[in-house]
DNA sequence: AGATCAACCGACAGTGGTGTCGGTAACTGG
DNA sequence: CCAGTTACCGACACCACTGTCGGTTGATCT
């Protein structure tokens, strides 16, 4: 016989780097990014090592590309959420189930974008933290009028421990909800959303 | 000049030994299992590499040993503030308070304990799940006559969510007020535990 | 003081990772 | 059907890290 049962196919450069990417993003967020190898991400990608060189410069620039490819996919579908319609606990709550079916449809996102996990390499370690910043920040924006409400000025530091215990706990609910896959999201949204919204009043002392 | 200024000191081995674990937690919590190496370790250490390895078997076991012993130390700390005097809004205080105390004195602990960073090996990741699922059980039996009181079975679905939604949010209170270390103890814990408790009635529907 | 114990280290081998280079063969336009 | 582009790859150099071995020297006990 001439050729194996596999044919060898050609991609274009433009898919080729988007099945890289994808393998890229699971690979990172399974090892982290010290731990996770070229040769893995290439491999999984089902091509050479090699051919991922053709398509980044390096590792780390694959890794930066990848972050903000993820980012504004997180943007997009969760963001739609804080600004969409609504006020008050109906807002929040619609954040809630917008971040956990993100969460939930595309696990390995999440983990690279919010896990914190420490690189050693500044630069890098500094694009994180701006997507977090950025985050605290939109939440910060969507949930100003109900802080008022309870007494706690937009820059006092109750607002923010408010805001960095609303990111952080709705995340663990996430992480929570992706080994427990047989419960409904609106289940788990209401309890997250209703904690949340009625723990908010008579907060200032 | 004979000798250098630092004179060559030797350790008994339990002090070596204790000072290589404490340099160890420093860098795993910096760089995580994968990244970090055993040279940093020891040099951390004031020791040859070599050295190490007359006190551990291996990196691995080196890791195993750094987190039982914080573990235990965190469990000390934050457990007697969960079994301590009090009920309901006070004990969550307490145990708020204790937690971001620890999480204060003991940065590095907190993150190799609670942070999630896979390693990749199952035994290494199992441990860490194991003292995930301990804590949680902990939150879970102190919180539950308050989860009942809000017509959460211990069991449900709710309480799980709940306890999860309290100690990752918690955390990440930790994780802000170490980066803004002028606010006080008290304002803190006061903001969390307040949002908490008040958040806890009327969550089943 | 001298002998014994063990804390300490330099040097080595083995392994696995990143990034590079030249060549090969699959598509594509004429 | 032929030529040119380029996606693809094997092999290589280089480096960092883990774990080992033999020797050295500070501490301790008599």
């Amino acid at each position: 016989m001439a050729t194996t049962d596999t044919v060898r196919r050609r991609l274009s450069a433009p898919a080729r780097r988007q099945r890289i990417e994808a393998a890229a993003v699971e690979v990172f967020a399974g090892r982290g990014y010290d731990a996770a190898s070229v040769g893995e991400i290439a491999s999984a990608a089902g091509v050479s090592r090699t051919v991922l060189y053709d398509h980044f410069r390096s590792k780390r620039e694959l890794y930066l590309q990848v972050l903000d490819s993820q980012n504004a996919a997180m943007l997009a579908e969760v963001g739609a959420g804080i600004t969409g319609a609504g006020a008050g606990a109906d807002r929040l709550r619609a954040t809630v189930a917008a971040y956990l079916s993100f969460a939930r449809q595309r696990p390995a996102a999440r983990r690279l974008l919010v896990d914190p996990v420490p690189t050693g390499d500044p630069d890098l370690d500094s694009v994180l933290a701006a997507y977090r910043t950025a985050r605290a920040q939109a939440v910060t924006s969507m949930l100003a009028p109900d802080l008022a409400r309870s007494g706690l000025q937009a820059g006092a530091t109750g607002s923010a421990v408010v805001v960095e215990l609303l990111i952080t706990g709705v995340d663990g609910v996430a992480r929570w909800w992706q080994e427990h896959p047989d419960v409904a999201l609106d289940e788990v949204t209401d309890v997250a959303a209703r904690l949340l919204w009625n723990g908010l009043p008579r907060l200032s002392r």
